[in-house]
DNA sequence: TCCTTTCGTATTTTT
DNA sequence: TACGAAAGGA
């Protein structure tokens, strides 16, 4: 406690009402949190049960539980519940699942799934279009994420196409409940409803949380915003920490105003500001502070640091993007020799993902070693969603999702004609498509051949799913590993065998999450079924990859968005450029505003130097665009900014000192 | 069932 | 331009 300043500490003490933190970028807001749970558990008589810090990833969720264990008795945390808005949605709905009328073994769908069921539902009888998925998949979701109904959808839509999309919302909801599923923004939205619907349900959850903590509060939307304020009640128990200038995901449904509507919903508001920053030099606080005054402000921050002032800003231009990233990855040779420094102290941030190509590119052909996070993430590899799959059906055999996925996976000879018949016959009878395989009368809608296929498929997986509810369930998933012969398939249908071996790395390493998580939950002495791990891991609730064996000593290539939380100490930024990083789709919706806070988070990553680079022109679907500067450079203090490439002072500076070089070098030549 | 060709599309993606 | 998805052909 005695390590927190006067600010930080009046944040953590104060418990007489609803508290906002209002943190700018590192100021140590996750010290904050941390010590206010031990501060609440060691100080005033709380207990750990009583407690929820809410986060919005798995990794600050799980950095945070780290950082309590180390502050307090591990007795007296237990119950202590660390995890993101979608865990505890889940707990919530784990235990009033009767309520809620799913049946025990139910699952979750991530975006690909939800994807795949709504292209199915407009390719099953489709008045629109089917490229509109993803709109509509957007939409869907953000309905759900305000709190709307298919109903509320139906009787707001003013159009007769606007009628069809709350349609298909409609059908969607009930898909996902005959397949016993919930996809992600259920596990917020059904706990809001069943609140709302049962008040004597609602005053239990609040009679055993008695404290909230939310982080990130700025990227909370609509309906965890009502989640919060329901499971508070009338009570003072609650402190939020967030950033309005570091809402970058608006465009995905959080409400920044989330933060500016706690003034109103809750008039006894106590607000602390942390302005004091641990991270940057003061050269870059400034440049970020000078560019975030450019945005309209309820709360006013700046943010200060003792740790000097540091080097200026530098700003390349060069002729193209080609050049651009030829340069960077030159600078980053230079710089680590001449600084002293690791390739893992630079991150190479960019707006776009696309933009990561030709960074690639010269980074190999300087041989700079580096990393790249985002991408396909482990979760949408294929082989990954397979055995998913499997799992899925062996919780939740009612899963048909699930089962089309893999019954033909690895090949069964169960093909499309089969699965036609199977499914009308199940719909007839009310089934699910694996328990209609089962059905005596099933033989009559299908050739012996077929029926026999399916029903070996059947039993099969029945006795894996008996041996993982009443025996070992990690020995019945190795079982169903060995048996499904999965790895035989990968073999014969990979390009080459290093392909089907990386791949088969990935199913074993998903074993290997499987056992951990279990063993884990075991430990905190939660509810350790398969389907509780299961749970788990389609909420991506895992460990990191492992480290990459190797120390890993490598640059760091990401988006703004990934880098957000983040920090290193030289930090360098492509793309400043109109239409780039004031993006052309933010501009035109008039957006700006939010591309600049992506800005001012891609800034505040850096702790000691910071090199921003634009290109003249850009190479841009097959053809040469000219590119200008972003209005975001004009919007720094120009003073701090060293310019390079813009034909100024700077160049001319530089142009002289490489003349005084050559020429020494010329006379030493001769003097030689 | 797999491979080829063609077509359309290019912002960010915590769970 | 370059990639992924979808459709068409062997």
């Amino acid at each position: 406690m005695n390590k927190l300043n006067p600010r930080q500490s009046e944040a953590v003490k104060y418990i007489d009402g609803p508290l906002l933190v209002l943190a700018g970028a590192g100021s140590g807001k996750t010290s904050v949190i941390t010590q206010k749970i031990a501060y609440l558990i060691d100080q005033c008589g709380y207990q750990g049960r009583q407690i929820a810090a809410v986060t919005f990833t798995n990794k600050a969720a799980r950095e945070m539980k780290e950082r309590v264990r180390s502050l307090v008795d591990k007795q007296k945390c237990r119950g202590l519940l660390v995890c993101t808005f979608h865990t505890l949605g889940l707990n919530i709905i784990r235990k009033e699942l009767s309520t809620l009328g799913f049946k025990p073994g139910f699952s979750i769908f991530d975006q690909s799934d939800a994807h795949a069921l709504i292209k199915e539902l407009l390719y099953k009888d489709s008045d629109i279009d089917s490229d509109h998925v993803d709109m509509l998949q957007n939409m869907i979701s953000k309905w759900k994420n305000e709190l709307i109904s298919p109903e509320d959808a139906m009787a707001q839509a003013s159009s007769g196409g606007e009628q069809q999309l709350a349609a298909v919302y409609e059908r969607y909801t009930q898909a996902l409940k005959a397949y016993n599923a919930l996809d992600f923004d259920d596990l917020i939205l059904l706990p809001v409803q069943l609140f709302r619907k049962r008040p004597d349900i609602l005053e239990r959850w609040q009679r055993s949380l008695r404290y909230l903590l939310v982080d990130e509060y700025q990227d909370t939307n609509g309906a965890q915003y009502e989640l919060v304020r329901s499971l508070l009640g009338d009570r003072k128990g609650l402190t939020v920490v967030g950033d309005d200038d570091q809402s970058i995901y608006a465009w995905r449904g959080a409400r920044p105003e989330n933060i500016s509507q706690l003034n109103k919903d809750y008039p006894d508001l106590h607000v602390v500001k942390l302005e004091q920053n641990y991270r940057s030099t003061g050269c870059i606080l400034k440049a970020a502070n000078t560019l975030i005054d450019n945005n309209p402000h309820e709360f006013n921050k700046r943010l200060w640091s003792d740790m000097g002032f540091g080097d200026p800003i530098r700003v390349i231009r060069t002729p193209n993007d080609e050049a651009e990233c030829e340069r960077v990855a030159t600078e980053i040779l230079d710089q680590r020799l001449r600084m002293g420094c690791k390739y893992k102290d630079f991150a190479i941030l960019y707006r776009g993902n696309h933009q990561s190509r030709t960074l690639e590119l010269k980074l190999q052909q300087f041989q700079v070693p580096y990393t790249i996070s985002g991408g396909t993430s482990f979760f949408s590899r294929q082989e990954v969603k397979d055995m998913l799959g499997y799992l899925r059906l062996m919780v939740n055999p009612n899963d048909d999702n699930a089962f089309l996925r893999i019954i033909n996976t690895p090949r069964r000879k169960i093909g499309p004609t089969t699965l036609e018949k199977l499914g009308l016959f199940a719909q007839s009878e009310e089934l699910s498509l694996f328990d209609a395989c089962n059905h005596p009368n099933l033989r009559h809608v299908l050739p012996p051949d077929a029926h026999t296929r399916l029903t070996e498929f059947h039993d099969w997986m029945l006795v894996l799913l008996e041996q993982a509810e009443n025996d070992d369930p990690i020995k019945a998933v190795e079982k169903m590993v060995t048996e499904s012969e999965y790895e035989g398939w990968l073999h014969q249908n990979a390009s080459s065998p290093n392909v089907a071996e990386r791949r088969m790395q990935n199913v074993h390493a998903l074993v290997g999450q499987l056992k951990q998580t279990l063993e884990w939950l075991q430990e905190d002495n939660e509810d350790a079924g398969l389907q509780a791990v299961i749970n788990r891991l389609l909420l991506r609730d895992m460990l990191e990859q492992q480290e990459e064996e190797d120390d890993s000593d490598r640059v760091q290539l990401l988006t703004v968005h990934a880098s957000k939380g983040l920090e290193y100490p030289h930090v360098y930024i492509i793309g400043w450029e109109e239409e780039l990083l004031p993006h052309r789709s933010s501009i035109e919706e008039g957006n700006v505003e939010e591309e600049r806070r992506l800005a001012y988070v891609a800034i505040t990553r850096a702790k000691r130097t910071l090199t921003l680079t634009m290109a003249a022109k850009r190479k841009q679907f097959g053809d040469w665009t000219t590119c200008n500067p972003s209005r975001f450079l004009e919007e720094m203090p120009q003073e701090d900014l060293v310019k390079i490439g813009f034909g100024g002072e700077a160049d001319k500076a530089l142009n002289k000192a490489r003349g005084r070089e050559t020429l020494a070098s010329l006379k030493d030549l001769l003097g030689r």
